[in-house]
DNA sequence: TTGAAAGCGCTAACAC
DNA sequence: GTGTTAGCGCTTTCAA
């Protein structure tokens, strides 16, 4: 294995104590300029690299984050990813990732520093098949960002955008097309699926705003949000005696699936049927036809997570958890208007 | 911060020495069956986690690979990742994500212990800015496995697919279908672009056993795989005195991109133009039409490439560097074929 | 400012 | 089988 200069070898070079390399080499304390250049010529010299795992032990931290997310395939994650790996990366933390499948019981281990003890300063995460309630009964010494939506009990930070009113706004641009059956592909009714049902009562809000009744037949649940769920559950509502005329997907993926379905039936999109998706994933703007959307500020969420992350860690003190809502826009476009505005 | 139970707390409860409760808590040498049991005892009431920091340093390794790839919402690295990180998981092993944006100097970093020594043990690495020649420039102590089109000069491992038959077999596709104006999206006539120039050669290949001139026009060249520039290269196709019958593109966001422009320009897929891909990302397969495409056998291509490492970073003797072949075939859908093989 | 030295928590060589 | 103990390489308190 690779040499591994020491920061002794280099104190001996220089004629000065490891003590003095440390502080050179960290731009720590006042090192006078003579000592600080002929530490700097041994560090040079002898090629000298610090070793981070000592040095973590030492200090007690690991400079990494670990980011946690249900699918690293899907783009929203994908893309969030992204984000959240520059930013770290900027502040000097190395990311870890892993992903759970939506395992609950893999999810649990990260809400304690468990057996991975020491190895991430904090988690960003954003769980699946953990319930709100599951969030409280953590260890709350390690600093945790949540994703997505979940409401904070104080001792996390939150960031996310507001779901039910982005939903609202979602369904009220298909009302506002003139539909009248639009029907929403994603619900969860159970114990977990509480981020899906923020989207069904944004859904409904919309109805009631609008005095359209809500047909419950059109609202679809799947147990993920992905294009194979989004194809089946559109085959379904094609096959109703009265098949919908628009189309809330709780996610550009399922969106993409139910386009899918659409094309394979020779139906119009959108003037037999309008789709609007949630997420604005980069593959939604290439799409046959381009996918209405509601577009969360995914470069501000992935830069406030490890903002409120790092400042959790720094802090020895308890820091109050914050509910952040991250903006959101309706990005219209060919699957729901024909001649949409240019974007 | 977390108490952090050490394991001299818990060799004192148990009565025995740190030696012991480390044998123990590693399942390593042998300890009488009563000792093991008081330790355990000792370990599950104290709730001793080891700390893998000290762990590592005292062991020095660190537990974790890196993986650095160019972009990390690119599909088919996402798809890769996810393969990588499950079988790293089973093998007890971290994933620590890097990615590069193509950055020459950001990857060459990667190919020395550097500043991050000993934070990883190993590194799986998807080079796009450097050519085969700095890959042979590296620091031959850190544990290596290549992704994508390179040639392994011996000290490293090499995965992937053999780029020139299977775009020879995409190519070939197009003619069989009897298409004579096949264009080429993607090619990189420079120093870092071999791995492009390889799908050329294919190209190049395929034309000649049919007896097809090439037409120079038609090989147009991008920067990058992705939508964009997939969409831009097809509208340039488009304007050209005579468009093409069929495109192969190097990537299936490349298709993807090029499928865009060609709805927009209001041309049939694929009557008018048929198109072929690169990779199998799911995207593709949910597209309108889905896109015939070169599909890896990524889940092999991931499992290999960890499995390689681990042999890598185990072995204290310099293992010669391996060139893997995965398989790949094609796979043929709507965007070729009218009325495809059910897939 | 700088030096000496005590750990950080664990592993493993060496004894018994 | 089990105990002792010397580090792994760095940070940092305490003196000087």
């Amino acid at each position: 294995m690779s040499k591994g200069v020491t920061l002794r070898e280099v104190a001996a070079l220089a004629g000065v104590s490891a003590r003095t390399v440390s502080n050179v080499v960290n731009g720590y304390a006042p090192v006078s300029e003579a000592t600080r250049e002929r530490v700097q010529r041994a560090v040079d010299e002898l090629g000298y690299r610090p070793n981070v795992l000592a040095r973590n032990l030492a200090a007690g931290r690991s400079g990494q984050i670990a980011v946690v997310v249900p699918y690293l395939d899907t783009p929203y994650f994908a893309e969030l990813l992204q984000g959240i790996i520059r930013v770290a990366r900027v502040r000097g933390y190395n990311v870890l990732i892993d992903q759970t499948d939506g395992d609950a019981e893999h999810e649990r281990r990260f809400l304690t520093r468990g057996s991975q003890s020491l190895l991430f300063d904090g988690v960003i995460f954003s769980p699946l098949g953990l319930a709100q309630s599951d969030l409280s009964e953590r260890d709350a010494s390690l600093p945790l960002v949540i994703l997505g939506e979940r409401v904070s009990d104080g001792s996390f930070d939150h960031v996310g955008i507001d779901d039910v009113t982005a939903s609202m706004e979602a369904t009220e641009h298909l009302l506002g097309l003139g539909r009248r059956r639009v029907a929403a592909i994603g619900d969860q009714p159970y114990r977990t699926g509480e981020a899906a049902q923020l989207r069904t009562r944004g859904y409904r809000l919309a109805h009631e705003r609008a005095g359209v009744p809500v047909r419950e037949e059109l609202i679809i649940s799947t147990p993920r949000f992905n294009r194979s769920d989004g194809a089946t559950a559109m085959a379904h509502l094609l096959d109703l005696e009265e098949p919908p005329d628009a189309v809330f997907c709780y996610s550009d993926l399922v969106a993409l699936g139910a386009l899918h379905t659409l094309a394979l039936r020779g139906l119009r999109v959108p003037e037999d049927v309008a789709v609007v998706g949630y997420d604005d994933i980069e593959d939604g703007r290439y799409s046959n036809p381009p996918v209405t959307t509601i577009s969360p500020d995914k470069k501000m969420i992935a830069e406030t997570a490890v903002e409120r992350l790092l400042t959790r860690i720094g802090s020895t003190t308890p820091v109050p958890g914050l509910e952040i809502r991250a903006p959101h826009r309706l990005i219209v476009r060919a699957s729901t208007v024909t001649r949409p505005h240019p974007s």
